[in-house]
RNA sequence: GCACUCGUAGCUCAGCUGGAUAGAGCAUCAGACUACGAAUCUGAGGGUCAGGAGUUCGAAUCUCUUCGAGUGCGCCA
């Protein structure tokens, strides 16, 4: 992993790099000397336990080995004490000098202690996946919300990141809304062959129409055959290009996309690009033909299809008629339907081509439901059998489902769905009673109000969301989400605002922060964790996985707030202790909010 | 049927590449505002890590297996 990052002052890193070298020096394996955070802090502050697995190897006593890895450490400086615990534990505890010293170079770091990629890589995350027409229900904030923390630590860390919404904006959905308005509104010059003139540049349907139309035509369509048929033919005339529905297609694409824009927007959450399935479709004719001419499209009663399965790659499968056969895993994908069209999964190895030529990305990472699980698989490996990217380049970073309290996905109580819109309202409405409550924000204005409202309900929906691992089906429970007592977004944003009250306490005060010394343990504490950010990033880069950022910005708030409670930090005479103190607390503020930052939140000033 | 993801405290979830006494929050109980904001802090109780077997000095973690849950399995996206 190391190789991954550029080289980081932490402990963990410091420590690392001693352990390997004393391992090294005695003739083991230096991967032994991997340093992590002690799973005991009443004991130590770091621990090694390389010495066990070298000596299981070269069969020696692990404390007599142990021993020789400890004797390298006698001198230095930075440490208060090591020793062998148990069957050969190595453990680390800092002096308060070396903790000093670390944090004094993090208050001077205006990256707060954040590690950088050491090659810069050009990533596409796509995490969003809405569609023309459907409102966006609870399902959309997991993608929205892990994604958009991702692209943001991505990019702080130095990769050069692009957020596409991948726009659902083609296909048969398509074709039914423009069939469902034909019939609705049949006098509209879209659907008249002989109209030439120009269309007119308002939409002549509201987000409220197509919602409405949407559900409506989709069920027709799954009920009457004709129906069915009807509307193909219109998505079909779209895609060759009928001038009337292009233009209405037009109006369908803006009056979504400016409506979801308002959503996400709402959370904080924003694409660079709004492409959608459209503008792949383009690509899908030569990127067929390339298929073709590679000798990987096969034709498969009446479709044409990729194998992707290697030789090998099997699974049963039961028949109707009861006789098992092996057919290929993952199944071939279906590139051509037998009608001649293209597919979802056509689509997307289009994109793949698209974004190759535009964009040319070292990574694209699908922030995707896991039951595409298997699709993307396919879609993948066609790419990368056809050389449309190289092996690794595609990345399924999978999410669990969104399920409601008896483990089903998530409905409200008359059995639809929860807006995404509503669900934020409703937050935003919790989160103002309670400011009422408690008689808080009196003083601020209207606005100011309503805007450190919409903070706190945008942090606890998204640090409810964030602090569950991206694959956890989890189960949605309103209370919970808007929450804001312990392991909340508020708690996050509410220790932010207490250092905000104390910076300006100290500065109407004329106290001005100096140079940090470590002495208590609440001290200790809030150094080890501010010291533990450099780590925390690198796993939350490496394994995708925001709920690792959020776990960190937590406990960073939870030392502080111990810290709080047991360290005056305005109210003695020494002037030195209260320097160090602030100094301290600023250096926290700045790394809560970077953390808040790349989870997408914010904190007011008051709350 | 086959495959994937899972099963951890009463509830909701963490748990890094196997390591010491499995952790948080909520809920429960007991404490702390004449100190910088109590949306806070301190402490207590609460566990057969679904069951079983295996590998290992050592397993919530790796392997196998049983049971249970969710999801997916060719012309929708």
């Amino acid at each position: 992993m190391s190789d991954a990052f550029a080289q980081s002052q932490d402990f963990k890193t410091q420590l690392t790099t001693a352990a390997s070298a004393a391992f090294t020096a005695e003739g083991f394996d230096a991967s032994a000397g991997r340093v992590n955070a002690s799973d005991r802090p009443d004991l130590a502050d770091f621990q090694c336990n390389g010495a066990l697995a070298v000596a299981k190897q070269a069969k020696a006593n692990p404390r007599e080995v142990a021993g020789r890895i400890v004797a390298h450490f006698a001198d230095d400086a930075r440490l208060k004490s090591t020793d062998i615990a148990g069957p050969g534990f190595l453990n680390f505890v800092l002096s308060e000098g070396a903790l000093s010293d670390r944090a004094n170079v993090l208050a001077a770091d205006p990256r707060v202690g954040a590690p950088s990629v050491a090659v810069k890589r050009k990533v596409i995350i796509d995490y969003g996946g809405p569609n023309v027409a459907k409102e966006m229900h609870i399902g959309h904030l997991r993608t929205a919300v892990i994604g958009e923390s991702l692209k943001r630590v991505m990019r702080y860390m130095g990769d050069e990141v692009m957020g596409d919404a991948h726009f659902g904006d083609w296909g048969y959905q398509m074709g039914l809304l423009i069939l469902a308005l034909s019939e609705e509104q049949p006098d509209l010059p879209y659907f008249d062959d002989n109209y030439t003139g120009d269309y007119p540049s308002e939409p002549p349907v509201s987000l409220a129409d197509l919602g409405r139309l949407y559900p409506l035509a989709s069920n027709k369509g799954k009920s009457d055959a004709g129906y069915r048929d009807l509307a193909r033919k219109a998505t079909k005339e779209l895609q060759a290009g009928r001038r009337g529905y292009r233009a209405l297609w037009q109006h369908f694409v803006t009056v979504s996309r400016e409506a979801l824009i308002r959503d996400y927007g709402a959370l904080g959450v924003s694409f660079d690009w709004w492409k959608g399935e459209s503008d792949a479709d383009p690509y899908i004719e030569g990127m067929v033909a390339e298929l073709k001419a590679k000798g990987l499209l096969v034709e498969d009663s009446g479709a044409q299809v990729v194998h992707v399965a290697k030789p090998g790659e099997t699974r049963k499968k039961k028949l109707d008629d009861g006789s098992v056969i092996e057919v290929p895993s993952p199944p071939p994908l279906l590139v051509v339907s037998s009608e001649g069209s293209a597919m979802y999964g056509t689509t997307d190895v289009a994109t793949v081509v698209q974004r190759q030529k535009e964009y040319g990305p070292d990574l694209s990472l699908y922030i995707v439901d896991q039951r595409q699980a298997e699709h993307f698989e396919q879609v993948f490996r066609t790419a990368y059998l056809a050389g449309f990217a190289k092996e690794g380049e595609l990345e399924h970073a999978a999410n669990g489902t969104v399920n409601g309290p008896d483990g089903t996905p998530f409905k409200t109580r008359d059995g639809g769905t929860l807006k995404l819109g509503d669900l934020i309202a409703q937050a935003v409405e919790k989160a103002t009673e309670r400011l009422h409550e408690a008689g808080l924000g009196e003083g601020l204005s209207e606005a100011e109000f309503a805007d450190t409202a919409h903070k706190v309900a945008v942090a606890a929906l998204k640090f409810a969301e964030l602090s569950n691992h991206r694959l956890t089906n989890y189960i949605f429970d309103l209370d919970r989400f808007t929450s804001f007592e312990g392991k909340t977004g508020p708690y996050l944003l509410y220790q932010a605002v207490r250092i905000k009250s104390i910076l300006r306490k100290a500065r109407e005060q004329g106290v001005a922060a100096g140079t940090i010394t470590v002495a208590e343990p609440a001290e200790r504490e809030l150094v080890l964790l501010l010291d533990a950010f450099d780590s925390a990033l690198k796993e939350t880069y490496v394994k995708r996985a925001p709920n690792l950022l959020a776990d960190h910005t937590y406990r960073l708030a939870q030392a502080f707030s111990k810290f709080y409670a047991a360290c005056p930090v305005l109210l003695g005479e020494d002037v030195a202790l209260k320097a160090s103190r602030l100094g301290l607390v600023a250096l926290t503020l700045r790394q809560l909010e970077l953390g808040l930052e790349l989870m997408g939140m914010s904190a007011p000033d008051q709350m």
